[in-house]
DNA sequence: CTGTTAGCGCATTCAA
DNA sequence: TTGAATGCGCTAACAG
């Protein structure tokens, strides 16, 4: 059982003051003299006086607690992601209670509820699944929300994203300088809106170069080493002139790399490959594998900041802030 | 700007009720009319209306909020707990705030009182580093508190870990079996309790079999493949016989692999390795890397379940729930 | 079965 | 500069 809990009232009088004087001690606002407050802050140590969040929400009506929503926490780019965001609200002062979607939209839209009912200043939606008038509708319901790799144009909805379209043109700007011509691009799900910018700088670093725009070069792929390597396997296989591939993810580069000692091609020799998202397995294969690093842990930052700086929500449109993925170059493509 | 929030006096208003009545339809508590209470909670559905959890909270003394309290939510074992006993608490209907230690004991404290001071149901925390007086200090505070792999032996507090000791006697098992004899073991960090519950089962295993207990079968290591690999590499050296490895974790583990190669020792043939964890990278090197698997999810949900389930704490001593590793056997040590 | 009264612990009016 | 009353939104305890 727990010990009583020393209130505002107890502060006040031991103090000999009245309980607004102690709030206003603590919260350094409205004018106190600087002997009583020096007085009371005394009391308030001695007694180990620590105020009550629930009440002084109730009063105050606002938390400061954020909601942080990511599809499972369990998947690395949101633990990272995690982290950055709670360091930035542990620095504000702020906690975060965070929950799962389980790429549910349903359960998406209940947790967005309940984080109301909890009264949390604001909200961090990682890739929503919401359609978009769900979406508004939800912001609508809250004080403050930034969107995760997921714009909603036209909204004003704040938001922050990793620029998969600039980091695809890197990786493909460095195979070309390196002399590569045929470059074929893994493009990750179908339904993958990370996916659908990278093959947009894909594209546009194709074009940049006049290199042929051929779709046989895109194949989509599963997110995974065994769909990279049937993928790649399929492509190498259609197109033997190719020379270099742009791959979604690095589970799937990995399987490129299998698919080419499987076809006897060597990297970076015949075929270089550039794959994203630089987890730990990258650095560890043969040859290693050069990749885009996006740093989710400054995305998690950002998006606490974007949210506490908060000129809260009245946009003027254009607002994401884009985190550039940075190229990381290995063995694989050098 | 939020929009203004319908409060149970609207309802009771609507309703032609007093507010008690409408919080005992929703509660289902204290005797209520099956009619008014449907009556009640239609007018709740046609209002939208949901509660707020502070006032509630502030009411009832309890939230339906618990604390996390990790070393560092990017870590895999923890972001995967964290997965599990939200997916707990979520299942009763509870949120979950998490702050990370990033290992400061200092910090540590800071969290647990900011938690006290939201008033959270119940905390569940992660390798503590505090002393056991500042542990029992805290936790009598809070109105539930379950650790997780750090035991207070005697303090009645319950906990759950993962049972590191038979993992490793089942790994040694293993390779005993399997026609080994000379059993090195990596030992990790020499602080790392894991290390030393891994340290006995390693020994006991050993003693089972009645083989050579020999100190300089067993070294420690940095937790990482370049700790691995030096370690590995003294002892294989040091010891020529050696004819199979049980690692701290995967990264060691591999680090090891690269040392059997750099030596020249073929493995599984000449040397079985076994590592701890079951990373993704476990699977995936060549040989593919034995390896004990723990659940770390079941251990987040075991975690907030022994918390929610609560015979609060008058525990008779040993309340730790065990979560046995499972050994995953691939090529390294087949 | 239902309503009334009185807090939960704080901050925000107002006066003084 | 300080204090007294009032309310945040809900439930607990007691009535009726």
């Amino acid at each position: 059982v727990v010990a009583h809990r020393v209130t505002i009232a107890d502060v006040a009088r031991e103090a000999g003051v009245s309980q607004q004087t102690v709030s206003r001690a603590l919260n350094n606002k409205g004018e106190i003299s600087a002997g009583t407050r020096q007085h009371v802050l005394e009391i308030v140590g001695r007694l180990d006086y620590r105020p009550s969040t629930l009440a002084r929400g109730l009063a105050t009506r606002h938390t400061t607690t954020i909601g942080l929503v990511v599809p499972d926490i369990a998947n690395p780019f949101f633990s990272e992601l995690a982290r950055g965001a709670e360091d930035a609200a542990q620095a504000a002062s702020h906690s975060i209670v965070f929950c799962n979607t389980v790429e549910d939209p349903e359960r998406e839209l209940s947790i967005l509820r309940t984080l109301e009912d909890q009264r949390v200043d604001g909200v961090v939606l990682c890739s929503s699944r919401l359609p978009r008038e769900g979406l508004l509708l939800a912001a609508s319901r809250h004080p403050a929300l930034v969107l995760v790799n997921r714009a909603a144009p036209g909204s004003g909805l704040r938001s922050v994203a990793v620029d998969d379209e600039a980091g695809a043109v890197a990786a493909v700007r460095h195979l070309v300088r390196s002399g590569r011509r045929a470059i074929g691009f893994l493009a990750g799900p179908p339904a993958s809106s990370s996916g659908e910018r990278r093959r947009l700088g894909y594209l546009a670093a194709m074009a940049e170069y006049a290199l042929e725009p051929d779709p046989a070069l895109a194949a989509p792929c599963a997110p995974t080493l065994e769909g990279g390597r049937e993928a790649a396997l399929a492509l190498l296989r259609a197109r033997p002139d190719v020379d270099g591939l742009f791959c979604y993810n690095d589970l799937a580069a990995v399987g490129a790399l299998q698919a080419c000692t499987a076809l006897g091609l060597s990297v970076p020799g015949q075929v270089a490959v550039v794959g994203c998202d630089d987890i730990l397995l990258a650095g560890l294969v043969t040859p290693a594998l050069s990749t885009l690093r996006s740093d989710q842990r400054l995305l998690g930052r950002k998006a606490v900041e974007a949210l506490l700086d908060g000129n809260n929500g009245c946009g003027d449109g254009a607002d994401t802030i884009w985190i550039r993925p940075e190229l990381v170059v290995r063995a694989s493509a050098p």
